[in-house]
DNA sequence: TGACAAAACCAAAGCGGTTTGGCCCAAAGG
DNA sequence: CCTTTGGGCCAAACCGCTTTGGTTTTGTCA
């Protein structure tokens, strides 16, 4: 069933009945309600491709994420991003793109984006400090929102972020006012914006107290459960072991844990731990009592307001690019506590 | 730039053009080449709606995403599945749609799917066991595979899954064979296909070794962490605690070991523990030694299978429904030894 | 009652590709 | 030398929608 079809069988043009389904007012409203009824019973929806063709826009948002052919893992962060970017979608009705790509060849890709007018707007995923994406998208007048920052890009951009420099200070603080002094740092890799970020908070709060770095107790990896067992492992192991870990994320933690029981220790008595918490709905931090201390921001939520932000540039492309930083709860759990 | 102003440019017509381009014979070599070049030279990429609308195909697989308003969750499998179909479609040119819809309105929705033609095919997700989406899409005649299977739907269709049954049979029986017998199984949701097969092997197995199933020690739930922990914890304080416990996921699983060293218990000696593992990027079963001894599955296989069988499909439409059966490894880790 | 404006509808021209049917010309065959 | 063949190219139709620039109908007012 198309127009062509339907306004044959009303016996009207397919102007009208495109107007008529459209909302415009240059049709009556008995007309209106007629053709309405029969598009419902002939089950007739307008073909998106041809819509498309003719109107310009696609309704659709592209999601870009960067593979790396040597780590080629999907965040585990992803799933409830696009939880929250889905709703967004669903209620403006814009489908969602989904586009896996090699990073060697992103410049080229996020050109045939745009010629190929297959999206109107993109999501920028996992920014690294110096992300060449975001000059290249301005060039090509693609509206984006970057999940996340780059802190050598200059030139104004929309995004949206959580407050991982501040998070991890006060992360960092309170375990300092606990009487920790060899404080390890767990962290994602120092490339991505958000661990350089994270690890500016650690090193400033550590300075403010006069504390030198010690990049024995420093490491920068994927995220994954393995490499927090393996680097809390092996330093606990070591001749100065830290009595507290800052952890990047909620699986990583799960690992440290995991390495702090198989040496026999207590977190949280005997070591502490404090994680950041993504809120992911699978990986919950604990019920009524948080199992780690963390510092939690919701990824879900962040999805929501950069697909709405989204949405917006697109409605209204002339506006200055719009910023939101979300700030991270310091959630107390009990996996802290007092240097030994 | 357009094919219009392509052909201009290289004052031939629009058709030799857009054969040159498409490999088609009625072109010589040495235009061709010419064509090709100016393409590169001037970052022509063809319109991907305007193609789609002369074609009839859209090179694009819809991915729907079944979500609850009670329990909008999404799996955590979900990212490393879709990096496992998202290599196939890189690799035939297609892109991927993915659409969270609400439960409630899932028929209205692929009926939309179809008419609007965004989609050339799409995979079917979280199948319940008398699935009605199946019957639909062979209705409205768009290609289609399923993740799992629909255990109460009779007509053909193609499939990918995994061995649920047969995987958790062997596990049942492995733990019977270290002389378990109050053997607690820690499900998820027991309308889900993938969850009712589980249930199914473990019951078969007591079944031939005459242990009667015990309501106490079964519990069905959406696979979080904290479900894994409080079901673990409850078991473990009631009368006649269960001495291992089969789990449906590594995060359930890490719940059950969270509530298993909650309770002074050691797991592997004190409690034996069997999960199922899908093989999840950043969520390893340990490095050399697995932690948890699993029936192990991956989910990222699957991805690239069923995407595979979906675009060959769509190649060829008349082709009888296709279905592959993956087998489970049972791998032996540190969390299962002799019942105490 | 006729003039005029507004309301209601329509034909046709795009949007940017693919594809059908046909034209022209050089090489091959009788 | 003329016809046939087929390689190489083109004009125009088509995919299914929106939108421009009308035309017709209805209603209002002098």
């Amino acid at each position: 069933m198309n127009l062509k079809q339907l306004s044959q069988h009303l016996n009207l043009s397919q102007t009208t009945v495109s107007r008529a389904l459209n909302g415009y007012p240059e049709v009556s409203e008995k007309t209106r309600e007629r053709v309405m009824q029969a598009a419902r019973d002939l089950n007739y929806s307008p073909n998106a491709r041809a819509q498309g063709l003719a109107t310009g826009r696609a309704r659709t948002i592209g999601h870009v994420i960067p593979v790396s052919t040597k780590h080629e893992m999907v965040n585990p962060i992803f799933g409830d991003y696009i939880a929250g970017a889905g709703e967004a979608y669903v209620r403006a009705g814009y489908e969602m793109m989904l586009s896996l790509v090699d990073d060697q060849r992103e410049e080229e890709f996020y050109r045939q984006l745009r010629a190929r007018g297959n999206v109107d707007g993109i999501i920028v995923h996992g920014p690294r400090m110096a992300d060449p994406r975001i000059a290249l998208l301005n060039e090509l007048g693609l509206p984006f929102v970057v999940h996340g920052r780059a802190s050598e890009v200059n030139a104004p951009y929309s995004w949206v972020d959580t407050n991982n420099g501040r998070a991890f200070r006060r992360a960092t603080e309170f375990l300092l006012d606990l009487g920790h002094r060899r404080i390890a740092l767990i962290n994602g890799l120092e490339f991505m914006d958000f661990a350089f970020r994270r690890r500016q908070g650690y090193a400033s709060a550590l300075a403010a107290r006069d504390i030198a770095l010690d990049p024995g107790l420093m490491r920068s990896q994927e995220m994954t459960e393995v490499y927090g067992y393996q680097s809390a492992r092996q330093m606990l192991d070591a001749s100065a072991p830290p009595t507290a870990f800052l952890v990047a994320s909620m699986i990583t933690a799960i690992g440290v844990r995991r390495a702090i029981h198989a040496a026999g220790l207590t977190m949280g008595r005997d070591v502490s731990v404090i994680t950041h918490d993504d809120d992911l709905s699978y990986l919950k931090n604990g019920h009524d009592v948080p199992i780690f201390t963390a510092t939690r921001s919701s990824v879900r939520d962040a999805g929501t307001r950069s697909a709405e932000m989204l949405l917006d540039k697109i409605r209204c492309p002339d506006r200055p690019p719009e910023t939101e930083l979300m700030e991270a709860d310091l959630i107390i759990g009990t996996s802290t506590g007092p240097a030994p």
